[in-house]
RNA sequence: GGAGGGAUACCCAAGCGGUCAACGGGGGCAGACUGUAAAUCUGCUGGCUCAGCCUUCGGAGGUUCGAAUCCUCCUCCCUCCA
């Protein structure tokens, strides 16, 4: 391929490229690079927000540079690197390779394995020890770890930065030293540990990486990043409905985002879709279709995503129920159970508050239809469909106790 | 090492002896509207055998008829001085 056409598949949708001169000189020799990024062993469960950066991955690896997928053992092992949540219990040998085999499963729907070299950091600095981390610590000044913007904020903030926090920044740069990584991926968030990854490589007399930063994917809401903690993700193993249906609550500004940086389709195709919306030719539902099933086929396979669209009209256009409604039994004695109980007891609500609640709230229906009572009781020998709002459903079974 | 300030429900944050299961905001959930959009409006948001009862306000004791509120000790965090 032509460096020309090489640059502008790497180039598309990033965030910055550092330095790119370097990146051209690179490319020019021919040899595949290899390209490092690295993942934190804690969160296994990818999301979207992750495969932004995979993606980048793959289109990198297409064009014939070698993966270096470096999973954080040794960090996640030592703690949290925000210095949030100081009490996280360290991570076992058995989870990290239970989180590892995870990771592999998720990632090789996008990576292609065969080109793929998976890669643990406590490899090399499990063998450093203390001295070696001592002497590692004092390659880098307290005042270059203040421009962190990070770091930054919180000092004048006179918020407290545990003095393990500034270690992370090295290890992570350290990585690419002891990987000779030619270019190193990650987020814009992760700027400042990507250049100390430079800074370390120049030391050791490497020639130091090229960095190359993806926008943070947002999440559900729109506003905050994509992230499992705020329950505003869209996890790769979701199910082909969750993740359609998911897709199509996202707001229409949230959509283009997403187009941007999570579809594949030319960037022509998304700029004619956009004037068509705008212009009112086309109903950005539709367009928003185009988006569930490209996602849910990429992640499922081909002809998932029409499916789930399928369904979804279904569901929620038609008002038909889902045809794999989950059958639950709930054991109950002769003289039946209340229903907010039953509700509880089918895992339909949290409690029986929030059950009596729902009921207040006339978010109950039972087979189609509307109940408020909170008194009803339900006697063995009953089965109903019953539903607590849009999404909870089930056909439950009342059975003697 | 010294002096001061603080810890309240998922998060932020009021409360400073009873009227507090605890104001308000955010988030979440539900209803209306709809494209399961978004925005907006409304309600709910500790538990239970639910017009009542039980357990909560960093932890343990104590004072009081009665404590999130007062006292003692403990744990953790922050600020200033050294």
């Amino acid at each position: 391929m032509e460096l020309e056409d090489q640059l502008a598949v790497i180039r598309r949708g990033t965030d910055e490229i550092l330095l790119e001169d370097d990146l051209v000189e690179r490319l020019k020799t021919g040899r595949p690079l290899r390209v490092k990024a690295g993942f934190d062993p804690t969160a296994p469960d990818l999301h979207l927000g992750h495969t932004v950066l995979i993606n980048k991955l793959r289109q990198l690896q297409d064009l014939g540079h070698h993966i270096l997928f470096l999973i954080g053992d040794f960090t996640g092992r030592i703690g949290d690197p925000s210095g949030k949540n100081a009490t996280r219990p360290p991570l076992s040998a058995a989870d990290i390779e239970r989180n590892a085999a995870t990771y592999r499963e998720q990632v090789f729907r996008i990576l292609d394995p065969e080109r793929t070299e998976v890669v643990f950091n406590s490899t090399w600095m499990e063998p450093m020890g203390a001295a070696g981390m001592v002497q590692l610590a004092a390659r880098h000044t307290v005042a270059r770890m203040l421009e962190r913007d990070d770091f930054h904020k919180r000092y004048t903030a006179q918020q407290p930065i545990a003095i393990h926090e500034f270690l992370y920044p090295l290890i992570q740069g350290y990585d690419s030293v002891a990987l000779r990584a030619d270019m190193e991926l990650g987020g814009t968030d992760q700027k400042f540990n990507l250049l100390v990854g430079r800074e370390l490589q120049k030391q050791e007399g490497q020639s130091p990486q090229v960095i190359l930063t993806m926008p943070i994917l947002e999440g559900l809401d729109g506003v905050q990043k994509m992230s499992k903690s705020l329950n505003n993700y869209i996890g790769v193993q979701d199910a082909p409905d969750d993740m359609f249906g998911k897709l199509m609550s996202i707001s229409d500004a949230l959509m283009w985002r997403y187009f941007e940086l999570l579809s594949l389709r030319p960037e022509r195709d998304l700029r004619e879709a956009r004037r068509a919306a705008d212009a009112g030719e086309r109903n950005p539902r539709d367009i928003k279709f185009e988006l569930g099933r490209e996602l849910v086929d990429r992640f499922h396979g081909t002809g998932r995503g029409e499916q789930a669209q399928a369904r979804f009209i279904e569901r929620f256009q038609k008002n038909a129920l889902p045809d794999d409604l989950p059958e639950i039994e709930v054991a109950v004695d002769a003289d039946g159970m209340l229903l907010p109980n039953v509700l509880k007891a089918a895992g339909l609500v949290a409690s029986t508050s929030e059950g009596r609640n729902m009921l207040r709230q006339a978010a109950v229906r039972l087979d189609g239809e509307r109940v408020e009572d909170a008194n009803r009781v339900l006697h063995p020998g009953v089965v109903a469909v019953i539903q607590v709002g849009k999404r909870r459903i089930a056909r439950v079974s009342l059975v003697t106790d």
